[in-house]
DNA sequence: CCACGATTGGACTGATCGTCCAGTCTGGGA
DNA sequence: TCCCAGACTGGACGATCAGTCCAATCGTGG
């Protein structure tokens, strides 16, 4: 296992064999990667899941959550890559010895397997349970109506009477219910609303910035 | 592994083997019943979970279900013992050669291991504080992974022994339940089934074709 | 009538969808 | 053993979709 990065760099040198021992541990199927928060740019990758290397832009949400909190240690949570594997991810800081950030050490590990094994272990001479059948939301576009229609039930007005933010607070609830996990589903939302595609996307980046850091 | 049973019998004399084979099998966690459905009672045993022995009565409800059905054998289905374990266990008829029903046959197999590396295995990395609650977001993919490993159940056998028939089937399934109107489903769903994401596209055609025009 | 922020339509880039195909693998059958 | 047919794969491809950006427009208060 060989360490893909600048190792000129003294964060590098200094954190390279802790990273490196986690890489063999958990091995082909977890990844290892150091970044330097500052730039959002990986220092250095052990054994990549995907094709980032030194210098790519950090990608992925690994950044996106270590402000608010005043831990150092984030997670276990869940990402998705576009192959369909799923993670399992921790983010820790690493200080220096005065206690200032000088990277970010990002664990990701490929669940894929892990998930596999249970399937083939609670199938080993299993009872034929009952289907859990729980069908999923048929009909999303109902989802969006009903939230729309309840909001505008608490406010007294009309869709198109609706105040910006107004249309802010129905966009955070629409999107907290995951409604744009959906595909196709920002044109029904601009359509609900009662704007532009374009403006459904701006109150998006809006709520999502400063409303809820969640 | 001794035989724990009338020898004299001519039904033990002749099953014993499959028995003893059966109980080597499955080692310490399986036990074999050989029954005499007539007189209610046991007629041999290996590696017992229990304390029963020969001429006990069979106890447990193993020749319960045995009549409504025209099939010889049955299951797998739950049973729970008196100290709590958990057992999987099938019966079967077993027939002299004029085709006259001469003994019972059960094997109890101990879940507790089983469901322990289950846990175990479940538990293992994962993420313990979801991101969003939301309703769709991420909910999606223990979907999926929820269909296909209920699927693999029901057929007793792991994912990458199913065939195509049964990948035919679990497309139809995962694509009634509408998993695929959400965002980069298909690679997950590939991913679950151990396919490419061409066979599952290719599949999922022959399902809509055939299937449901819905 | 003007200033100004919100909104809009549309262009644009990259991501994703779904299809297609040549090559590979596999499990019989001659 | 060799050959064949069907199934699967990885890659490429065009079409569509997601999300961003911007110049033009709209609406409103001054």
């Amino acid at each position: 296992m060989e360490t893909v990065g600048d190792e000129s760099d003294p964060r590098v040198r200094g954190w390279a064999p802790v990273c490196r021992a986690v890489a063999l541990l958990l091995g082909p199927y977890a990844e290892v990667v150091l970044h330097d928060a500052a730039a959002d740019r990986v220092l250095a990758i052990w054994n990549p899941l995907t094709r980032r290397t030194a210098g790519d832009p950090s990608l992925l949400g690994e950044l996106d959550q270590l402000e608010p909190a005043a831990r150092d240690v984030f997670g276990p949570y869940e990402k998705l890559l576009a192959d369909g594997r799923r993670l399992t991810s921790v983010s820790a800081v690493l200080r220096d010895p005065d206690g200032q950030p000088s990277a970010v050490l990002c664990v990701n590990l490929d669940r894929t397997p892990l998930d596999q094994a249970v399937a083939v272990l609670a199938g080993f001479a299993a009872p034929s349970t009952p289907r859990p059948a729980a069908l999923f939301e048929q009909d999303w576009t109902e989802r969006v109506q009903r939230i729309v229609g309840s909001f505008v039930r608490t406010r007294g007005r009309p869709v198109e009477r609706l105040g910006r933010a107004d249309r802010l607070a129905v966009l955070a609830e629409l999107d907290q219910a995951g409604i744009f996990t959906v595909r196709r589903a920002a044109p029904v939302v601009a359509q609900a609303l009662q704007v532009s595609r374009s403006t459904v996307y701006a109150l998006l980046a809006e709520t999502r910035a400063e409303g809820v850091p969640a």
